[in-house]
DNA sequence: ATGCTGCCATTAGTAAAACAATGCCTTGGT
DNA sequence: ACCAAGGCATTGTTTTACTAATGGCAGCAT
């Protein structure tokens, strides 16, 4: 069954002498002799059981069933020149270009980053920040993008499994001490992030706390600015696990109560699907998925 | 430039190899030894200018550059396989499945018909009548269609070039005689065809005859059925020369005015895009368009 | 008509793969 | 620890494929 497909220098061979209707031209393109061109195309013919070309007394014709083969191979051969061209073209060494947005940058992807450039000092690397959602620019070659990872025309790899954990300033303004239960909470200030589905509306309803009014508070637009404000003792925010661990290790916050509510969504490495066109955008995505398996639950 | 591109054997050996991650297996697949894989993938990287494979104590992992390259190496020989088995597989002699209109299978298609059935006895043809609109049913190898010649996904190639010509039997019923002039027809029936942009409304327009009531007479939903009703002595129906020609020639109608007014619409072949899949189709559009061609204008 | 030219097929010789056999390395089992 | 097995690289030999040269055929120009 798989026996079917012919040699494939032979179909390159078709495929020049179609375009030349001429296996003399076809045989120069390829850098072969005429002689070479006629024999293949005769076994192709023969492995094929029917002819691809008339011969006639000057130059050749396609055969109805060289025209129906002829697009096909045609257009595989064709990709095979542009993919091999993508990636192994001149501009081997550019750039690698990654959206992410900021927070997950600066509490996930930072500290980690040093390994990667250790592993791959010659590969430039370039961020760029989105905040949310996802502009049309296809100028990046892979995004880290919270959610839950269907995004028709990007393959997505889940960098994070996290439970949302509010945090806040071991030490408050106003001499406020932390909350020492969800009850408090209604005496603090909340710092909410918009964007995210999961926030504290969601968090304490969870955990039953309907007395306590989630509206209330300062919004954010995006989760860096509002941790960064709870570790000037503004208020309790809104974290995830994986965004967290770095300033709880460093004492800067502290999660008052240990109630680990899961989250529906996470961080995603996407990728275009039919672009994994760079060795350096395997090498990135390979390290990151590498990383992200090293915090894996279970 | 086009020189980038490696031998298509060695892309395939490394297309086998990539996928068992085992040159030994790739090498039985391909019907190889392990020895000749093993030399192709060396001189395949060689080329390449990079290692696609890191070879391991017990088997092989892809690199960065193997992993990038990979996926369209894999597409575009899967598609060649897929391609030549669409072509030359077992069931070489199918029917060919033509969606053409009543019209014009009688008065066009079926007088040359002949022609094609000496080229290609063993061609087993098969014909739909679509009234009008392409119903999704891809079952149609290639259809005939009335248009402008701009299908979405399909392939057009233009069949004729028509005038409108108003056609009536040259013996009227009610012993009326045919009409001398278009100032005469709203003494006649006229026989009307849905579907068609351009029916008697337009051709009284274009001539400036506005004293006609367009909008009289017997209607049908096919012009086949008015050039009947036209031959029976019924009526004057409006026509196309290429779908008139025939009647005209055995008298059983005659044009009685000569005011030529072409169409913006005429037949087209449709092929659907990416499925020039069979040699029959290929001799079929073929010998089409050649029969098409022997009437174009100029 | 005649000779010239372009183009494909064929044949014999040579260069290039594929084969067969062997070596080396690592892993896993006893 | 040691032996067996799996797997890739390497070497010399054989088969395959490419080359170079020649012949044949049909247009085309003189």
């Amino acid at each position: 069954m798989k026996k079917r497909l012919p040699p494939l220098n032979w179909l390159r061979s078709f495929e020049a002498s179609a375009r030349h209707l001429n296996f003399t031209q076809a045989a120069a393109e390829l850098h072969m002799t005429q002689a070479a061109i006629s024999q293949q195309i005769k076994g192709l013919e023969a492995q094929l059981g029917c002819a691809l070309f008339k011969r006639l007394p000057r130059g050749l014709e396609l055969t109805d069933a060289g025209r129906a083969y002829i697009p096909g191979v045609r257009e595989s051969i064709e990709k095979l020149a542009v993919v091999t061209d993508e990636v192994f073209g001149k501009e081997r060494s550019r750039t690698l270009t990654v959206r992410v947005n900021l927070v997950f940058f600066n509490h996930w992807l930072a500290p980690r980053l040093a390994s990667f450039r250790a592993q791959h000092p010659d590969i430039g690397l370039r961020f760029t920040s989105n905040i949310w959602v996802a502009e049309p620019d296809k100028e990046a070659d892979v995004e880290i993008r919270y959610g839950k990872g269907l995004w028709p025309g990007f393959t997505s790899n889940r960098l994070t499994w996290d439970d949302l954990i509010p945090v806040c300033s071991p030490i408050l303004l106003n001499e406020q001490q932390p909350p020492a239960s969800p009850d408090e909470l209604s005496d603090h200030t909340l710092l909410h992030v918009i964007g995210y589905e999961e926030g504290w509306g969601f968090w304490l309803n969870q955990l039953g706390h309907h007395e306590v009014d989630s509206s209330q508070g300062v919004h954010f637009d995006s989760l860096m600015t509002a941790m960064e404000m709870a570790a000037l003792g503004h208020g309790v925010a809104l974290s995830r696990t994986s965004l967290a661990a770095n300033m709880l290790a460093s004492g800067r916050l502290i999660a008052p109560f240990d109630k680990p509510i899961a989250t529906a969504e996470s961080f995603f490495l996407a990728t275009p699907v039919n672009q994994h066109s760079h060795p350096h955008v395997e090498a990135f995505r390979y390290w990151l998925i590498e990383q992200a398996e090293m915090d894996m639950p279970r």
